[in-house]
RNA sequence: CGGGGUGUAGCGCAGUUGGCUAGCGCGCCACGUUCGGGACGUGGAGGCCGGAAGUUCGAGUCUUCUCACCCCGACCA
């Protein structure tokens, strides 16, 4: 393992794909375009699964699970749904294997054919909602409100490391509502969901907004998502929420019984967030020594270093450390205290700033001597002596300032490289050149979108929702419009 | 599926017009000296040169076929 990583100004890309592998979060496994998440990476995937899974019940949902296959025929039950993962999909044609003729291997037996093909998941709405329809019956089985953590396959031609494989981790919720208002609302409450914890949880700030028609998850009315700007000007869009309308209940039948004992179909949503947010939280605040990771997401937050040279003396630090390491955990903070004899100091210093440990503490003998320890805080990389009696206020206060900062740090980045654009040279300009987002104007139609998209390789990420509106011309048409649109080129 | 490239030690690579025992760096193992920012010395282990067939006295090197992977496009969370 070499110990440098690519500058992110030298290669952007690869400094991205060195630092996954030399931070052991993931590596390429041996099936192409499927990633091995290492325990490093799946410690991280863990931590923000938790805080999501607990925001999904706070907000009344229940977990279950479906199965990994779905009959074939499920998928041609909605028309523009199966259009849009056709092209993706593995199948699952046979259902044993035999020795082959020479003895030296095995083949697919010819006669252990599936009467219907399954497919490997690369969503759930259609065999949920085969299910849901056995589940629905009144007014009173509504709202349904599931979520299903799961993976899922969708065969990629191109792949990357958490950013897009042909196998991912995700959630995916599934609810059903009596009303189009309230399946309106539970779609605009978990994009929110979203935000808040891409916000609060990931330190990432993101645009919230609606998807154009083109851009649209297919099956869906109405597509929501955040869209998070990462360090090389490209933008990643990081979950999404859809209302589905009544397009799922009316292809699986689903029909409830309402007050007045009319049938009626109920109305859908669906949103997801995938391991994907690996690869933004990566991309959103790590730098050239390697990851920087928020204190909230962190597998662990403190690492003890001790600093010494002879046995005696590490004894006298680890008595030290180990009341260290006590009084925190007791404070519920996550510590390591790495004592090994194996690797030198300043070898721990920068493996652990590689593996984006928000603080570490260093102890050696003058810090005994003078009741000290040194801290250094991983986003700054700045130190200072720390006097023993005001640790515990410290790590509180750094903790905190930590995930705050690393936030206001890319508020700035995002502010510094957010451009409003009114023509369409400054916007190709922006997109191709510059990189970050153009807030510009635009006609509204597919066909605009279409050709901007195959000129500057740029999309509308979303119709932002928060955003002061303000009438104009088409940057790329000169038609009037409503309000300006979000532009960038995308991950 | 188009266009380009690469397969030699765990990783990154070198290997000349075909030549005898296939090298280098990192990593790994042992011992010693070190230890407040990625230590150093000495010794050591590790190879069907992607696979198959051919040319040749002799193939990592030449020929043919094959397999795999990577990069750039079209497609996508």
């Amino acid at each position: 393992m070499a110990k440098e990583l690519t500058p992110r100004s030298e290669n952007y890309s690869e400094w991205y794909n060195d630092l996954v592998i030399k931070a052991d979060l993931a590596e390429n496994s041996a099936v192409r375009g499927c990633m091995v998440i290492k325990p490093y990476g799946y410690a991280i995937w863990e931590k923000i699964q938790a805080a999501l899974d607990k925001m999904f019940k706070d907000t009344g949902h229940s977990n279950a699970y479906f199965p990994i296959f779905i009959p074939k025929s499920f998928f041609s039950k909605e028309a523009s749904h199966v259009e849009g993962f056709a092209k993706e999909c593995a199948i699952v044609t046979h259902y044993r294997l035999k020795a082959s003729l020479d003895g030296k291997g095995v083949v697919v037996d010819e006669d252990a054919k599936l009467e219907e093909e399954l497919i490997i998941r690369p969503t759930s709405e259609t065999i949920i909602w085969d299910s849901y329809r056995n589940w629905i019956h009144s007014y009173r089985d509504l709202p349904l409100l599931i979520n299903q953590w799961a993976n899922v396959v969708r065969w990629e031609m191109r792949t990357r490391l958490f950013l897009r494989t042909a196998e991912f981790l995700w959630q995916e919720g599934h609810t059903a509502h009596a009303t189009k208002e309230e399946a309106i609302e539970e779609t605009f409450k978990m994009i929110n969901v979203y935000a808040d914890f891409a916000r609060n949880w990931m330190a990432m700030p993101v645009i919230t907004g609606r998807k154009t028609e083109n851009e649209r998850f297919a099956g869906a009315l109405d597509t929501l998502c955040i869209e998070a700007l990462m360090q090389d000007g490209k933008a990643l869009q990081s979950g999404t929420s859809h209302f589905l309308g009544q397009n799922f209940a009316k292809a699986f039948d689903v029909k409830f019984t309402t007050k007045e004992g009319a049938q009626e179909y109920v109305w859908a949503t669906s949103w997801g967030v995938s391991t994907r947010l690996m690869g933004a939280l990566i991309m959103a605040h790590s730098d050239d020594n390697g990851l920087v990771l928020p204190p909230k997401l962190a597998p662990t937050q403190i690492v003890i270093v001790p600093i010494y040279k002879k046995e005696e003396e590490l004894a006298a630090i680890s008595e030290q450390a180990d009341k260290i390491v006590a009084s925190l955990r007791g404070k519920g903070y996550s510590v390591l205290y790495d004592k090994r004899d194996t690797h030198k100091p300043g070898w721990k210093f920068a493996h652990y700033e590689l593996k984006g440990f928000p603080v570490r503490i260093a102890i050696g003998p003058r810090d005994l001597e003078n009741g000290t320890v040194e801290i250094a805080r991983r986003d700054t990389l700045a130190k200072e002596i720390c006097p023993m009696t005001s640790l515990e206020k410290k790590i509180e206060f750094l903790m905190s300032d930590i995930q705050n900062n690393i936030y206001q740090k890319a508020l700035k980045f995002r502010k510094d490289n957010t451009h409003f654009v009114n023509t369409y040279s400054e916007l190709r300009h922006i997109v191709e050149e510059k990189g970050g987002f153009a807030y510009a104007h635009w006609d509204g139609t597919s066909e605009t979108e279409s050709k901007i998209k195959e000129e500057t390789k740029a999309t509308i990420r979303c119709i932002p929702m928060d955003d002061i509106v303000e009438k104009g011309k088409c940057v790329y048409s000169g038609k009037p419009s409503e309000r300006r649109v979000l532009f960038a080129r995308a991950y």
